[in-house]
DNA sequence: TGCCAGGCGGGGT
DNA sequence: ACCCCGCATGGC
């Protein structure tokens, strides 16, 4: 099993501000990275890099090798240094989110690789969240790369090359026909075509061009991987659930539902939408409907997995 | 037991 | 620009 260096430590201190670390880490959080008090953190995945991260602001960094920018790649990923005050400020009073905000104001979205991030939004196609992360979760425990980081064991996602030499397993972590795009995107990753950093450079449409060029991924998807890889919010990823979600609570028509959303939000459009499967915690449409119209407008459920009580549930 | 779920592409008009 | 269908899988 691949060894890891230890890399040093870091106490997050006043660059923190009003961050709450639990809930960043417990929002679509798995078992085995977030056990209520600290989570992995994965930095680098392609030449494995993570961090041990406490609630309470202590890091401790691992990697292949160690570099210099751990403590601001961290940072990053935990959306530390990310201004969100004009967003909070758009969302008060809003009738959808508003009480979730106020609730959530010390939540930050983790970001995740430009390979895993286009895998989950894969994995939603489709299906119901639950299914969705059900899926997420065969794939890293089948498919997954263990290394060994400060004595301890964390289960890494499988890398593109990984999932190339075992794409005849994708089948067993119960992805159906999903399996195809899973391989055009490794496949794009490892032919070259496609390669997470030099695509930041580029502005959300032409990231989303580049994207959706790979047969499998649509907007949708590209949309959600510019959420939660490049924190890239202006271009939402609407789907049919939000789409009827905005038309019920807004009252706006479903085919208008995705310009009325932007309008709304402008450069927070995308997290703005992602927030609002936290807030409603994920259920399936008709439940989510008939949630808001009761306003229960924040995360309720503990019993079963949502996306912020998933990390509870060893099987999803 | 069917039907459907946080898409997508391919085929129509 | 639309509309419509099928698609693997598992839950209800």
């Amino acid at each position: 099993m691949l060894e890891l260096k230890a890399c040093g430590e870091y106490q997050l201190g006043s660059e923190l501000g009003g961050v709450d670390l639990h809930k960043v880490l417990a929002v679509y959080n798995f078992s085995f990275w977030y056990d209520g008090r600290s989570s992995w953190v994965i930095l680098n995945l392609q030449e494995p890099a993570v961090a041990l991260v406490s609630t309470d602001g202590y890091a401790r960094f691992y990697g292949v090798s160690c570099s210099e920018d751990f403590v601001s790649e961290l940072k990053r990923v935990l959306g530390i240094s990310e201004d969100l005050s004009s967003f909070f400020k758009l969302g008060a009073g809003d009738p959808l989110l508003g009480e979730f905000l106020k609730e959530f104001r010390g939540w930050r979205l983790r970001s995740s690789p430009l390979w895993w991030s286009l895998i989950i939004g894969v994995c939603q196609q489709n299906a119901s969240f639950r299914q969705g992360w059900r899926m997420l979760q065969n794939i890293v425990k089948l498919l997954g790369k263990a290394v060994r980081a400060g004595g301890r064991e964390v289960l890494l996602p499988p890398r593109p090359e990984e999932v190339l030499v075992s794409a005849g397993r994708l089948r067993e972590a119960s992805v159906g026909y999903r399996a195809g795009t899973i391989v055009n995107i490794a496949k794009a990753f490892t032919q070259g075509e496609l390669s997470e950093e030099p695509l930041k450079e580029l502005n959300s449409r032409e990231i989303e061009e580049n994207l959706v060029s790979i047969k499998g991924v649509g907007k949708y998807t590209a949309r959600l991987a510019l959420a939660l890889t490049y924190r890239k919010y202006d271009l939402p990823p609407v789907d049919r659930w939000l789409r009827a979600i905005i038309a019920e609570v807004y009252g706006v028509e479903e085919k208008k539902a995705e310009g009325f959303w932007s309008a709304r939000w402008g450069e927070w459009a995308g997290l703005a939408a992602i927030a609002v499967t936290v807030a409603l915690d994920a259920v399936p449409l008709r439940k989510a409907l008939e949630r808001v119209r009761r306003g229960i407008l924040k995360p309720v459920l503990e019993d079963i997995p949502t996306p912020y009580s998933m990390w509870r549930f060893a099987r999803l």
